[in-house]
DNA sequence: TCAAAAGTGTTCCTTCTACACCCATGA
DNA sequence: TCATGGGTGTAGAAGGAACACTTTTGA
């Protein structure tokens, strides 16, 4: 009976997601090096073995900030990956061997899910090289990181059905109303009105207008509008129904 | 550098719910044999090991199995807990040496939520003592179990939100708009009128009313009613708002 | 006849939806 | 002046909340 336990070694791998300017979804991929394959398939989940005395979050706050160089991001696990076969892949087992210096049988990993202002500045003191990637543009990757980034999507939905504050992680401080509409459209299956929308937004106490409009717009310029964290956790606020 | 990642054991816990008669939510908890504790004090979650070549999923439907006698019951992967000293318990050491016949150094388990029907037989293959336990009456468990079980009543109720047809798991085949309702009141922060809940209830097209109605009640006999799966899937139904 | 819960109907009110209308700006 | 999007107003539809009223049953 003994032998049919066995002891495996657990990952954390970090779907960190950014907003772009062009209204896209990306997310952050790194870096890995093996020499057999070409540079344009080193591309995967930044993530860690946990530490030895390290529970599942602390190592994904870990990678988080060797990976951004921020201190606390928002971030949310969402599923442990652990099919057999996640790490067969002799190019996989290769580079394990390389990075951890370990004969590694076999590998689980716990997802986490993080959000990004696509402004901020990446300083990661781990991966020379960090990328946002739109995430319909995600190649093909090692290991199961793309079924992870998949699920992390319809997860990333259902969080913010539940936590609608948590969309402002991915906007910049000031924003206009139409690129909080097009963010919610591109995470949400709800179809709303955008004049609608506007008038709903802006009806919220939460949502702060400030005296700056967009420049150089060839129409109408936006009012910019801020969010005031401490008025929503006050007054309990829901999600839009 | 190598050191510092360890190898762990991995297990699964299952957080089975059933809804009893006196409209309580109640758990399964199992007996556990430790000869310096007393007997009330050796009760935990359900759970088990990963084999060499399972995946948690398929762990966790094992476990559900060897409790119950169920094949295919309905799961949810809900968290995993890797906090480094969840079992550094020396009951909790001594019995996973009992247990395990190996030397575990550190432990992290993946928790599942399953429902069952509180009178369905339970024909556990690998316990002697199966008990549903009133979820406001646990006693103290060990490692994390209780944090476990506290957690997996936030995440039913998620559950329930976003996939209202799951709570028919918990209810007999056929159930009056009372039991519907006291259930929901069970799982649902939001209070809602029974007369109003009757009328909404009925007007949907996938709870069947049948020819059958309470007997031996000292009021007007409320009518039974059915689940239909198949209709709600193909209307895509969404939960109660 | 009373108590208790089933089940239906009605009214009020809030929110959603669709769309009309005016405003501001660059080309 | 035109196109484009910002922003507000309004009317109708849909759905939720409160509650009155009738029905059924056992005690």
């Amino acid at each position: 009976m003994g032998s049919t336990f066995i002891h495996t070694y657990v990952s954390v791998d970090c779907v960190v997601f950014g907003f772009d300017h062009e209204n896209r979804l990306n997310i952050l991929l790194v870096q890995r090096f093996l020499d057999a394959l070409p540079a344009e398939k080193q591309k995967k989940l930044p993530g860690s073995l946990i530490l030895s005395d390290e529970d599942v979050d602390d190592a994904a706050q870990r990678v988080l900030h060797e990976l951004t160089g921020i201190k606390k991001m928002v971030l949310k696990q969402f599923k442990c990956f652990a099919d057999p076969l996640r790490a067969s892949n002799t190019d996989d087992i290769q580079w394990m061997d390389k990075e951890y210096k370990h004969n590694i049988d076999r590998i689980i990993t716990v997802a986490y899910l993080s959000l990004c202002k696509i402004d901020h500045k990446i300083n990661s003191s781990k991966y020379d090289t960090v990328d946002w990637c739109p995430i319909d543009k995600v190649p093909s990757l090692p290991f199961d990181h793309n079924q992870i980034i998949e699920e992390s999507f319809v997860e990333i939905k259902r969080w913010i059905e539940y936590d609608f504050s948590i969309i402002f992680e991915l906007l910049p401080k000031k924003f206009t109303i139409r690129q909080l509409y097009q963010l919610y459209n591109a995470l949400s299956e709800k179809q709303i009105d955008i004049k609608n929308f506007h008038k709903k937004i802006s009806s919220f106490n939460y949502i702060i207008p400030l005296n700056e409009i967009e420049k150089g717009v060839s129409h109408r310029a936006a009012r910019y509008y801020k969010f005031d964290a401490k008025v929503y956790k006050k007054n309990n606020n829901k999600l839009i129904k």
